[in-house]
DNA sequence: CCAGATTTTGTACAATTTGACACAAACGCA
DNA sequence: TGCGTTTGTGTCAAATTGTACAAAATCTGG
């Protein structure tokens, strides 16, 4: 047994480590320190070292990380060392706003396939893609293996898609709509709605 | 001092349960209990009793809880008993689909204006709203008093972005730009990033 | 209408998880 | 070589969650 379980509460903070990392690289930078990436991203340097080195020893005393070294391994750890096909349901106007979205390039991720069930959608041209229906995407998600499928659905049909999209084989969902899913225990749902977002913020006003 | 210090992580709790409930008081639902809470929102039931109890006795034993009442309480303890004015920077294809969600409503919010420093979106009408030129956003908010914004811009400005909006007095923002903020300590704020969400997920699979 | 069974809350206490602190060891540099 | 920097980790403190149960309210069956 090399590889202790680790706690999801550190798995959360890698994408945002790795996030602020590509940008420093973006900007030339070569190495950092536990001190500086804690500045950039708000956390404690402490915490950062000890998150880092659950994975392994990768910085170098008097020296810090290097950036590229830490990227690579981040992204081999977070599983985004490979371009992962991600499906998208509903095309209304966050459905576009994603599809069209440019931040996935270089994250590891690619939207491969858009779904509506309104009939005046489907065939509709979005970017690229061409927007299929609903009534078809259980096969389509099967025979393409995707595993990965953000919502844009409404409240009312998300539980429904989610179902749909279980039965499909997808494993991790990107909720955008403001309800909780009901899904098995192997299968992962991040929520992302703006009401629930800024309701989290209001207390502190 | 009736009042102790409640931990962020209950705050942040407090708007799931709120959905959940609204959408319970939708379906006709009078009274719920914390175990049946518990099952839609994925959290234990006693849990879920502690976090509520930090406010107050407000259910009542045998019967569980009012789910009106208790929505009503949470409304007022996340200060969402009233309408927040909302503005909105980046009119790409997210800030579209922003300043067209309907899912403000009856959740404590309200888009009121919307910029952009692109001089080709300015003017433009989104729905009801007239894009705004950024040159004019810090008067603009600080006249209206608006406390809160959305931003959907790239992430190179961002920063930028965040630091006006900070210096015309916004206490809270909600960030859609793949970036860390750096603001004062009485600022909140939110990320929300599709491919950090992502990678929060692909560990796991 | 009433007594016992059932439900459900609120909380005391225990267990676990998470974060803060401190420092020896390693490295670079002058 | 000696000094300043920075990591990785052991230890402790704090925060968070889980467990259990008394008390309160409702329900049920006669």
């Amino acid at each position: 047994m090399n590889v202790k379980k680790i706690p999801d509460i550190i798995i959360g903070r890698l994408p945002v480590y790795l996030r602020a990392l590509q940008r420093m690289a973006d900007n030339g930078a070569k190495t950092t320190s536990s001190q500086e990436l804690g500045e950039h991203v708000g956390i404690s340097a402490a915490q950062i070292r000890k998150d880092i080195s659950q994975f392994g020893e990768f910085g170098k005393q008097g020296t810090g990380y290097s950036i590229q070294f830490l990227i690579d391994k981040l992204r081999e750890i977070l599983k985004v060392d490979r371009v992962w096909d991600v499906v998208l349901i509903g095309a209304g106007d966050l459905g576009h706003a994603l599809a069209n979205y440019n931040g996935f390039q270089n994250r590891g991720f690619r939207v491969v396939a858009i779904f509506d069930n309104d009939k005046n959608k489907v065939g509709q041209k979005i970017g690229e893609f061409t927007v299929e229906d609903t009534d078809t995407m259980l096969e389509r998600i099967k025979s393409m293996g995707v595993k990965i499928a953000m919502t844009t659905v409404p409240a009312s049909a998300a539980q429904e898609v989610a179902d749909k999209l279980v039965q499909a084989g997808v494993r991790a969902i990107l909720n955008y709509a403001p309800v909780s899913l009901n899904v098995p225990e192997n299968v992962k749902v991040q929520y992302t709605d703006p009401s629930t977002n800024l309701q989290r913020m209001t207390y502190y006003l």
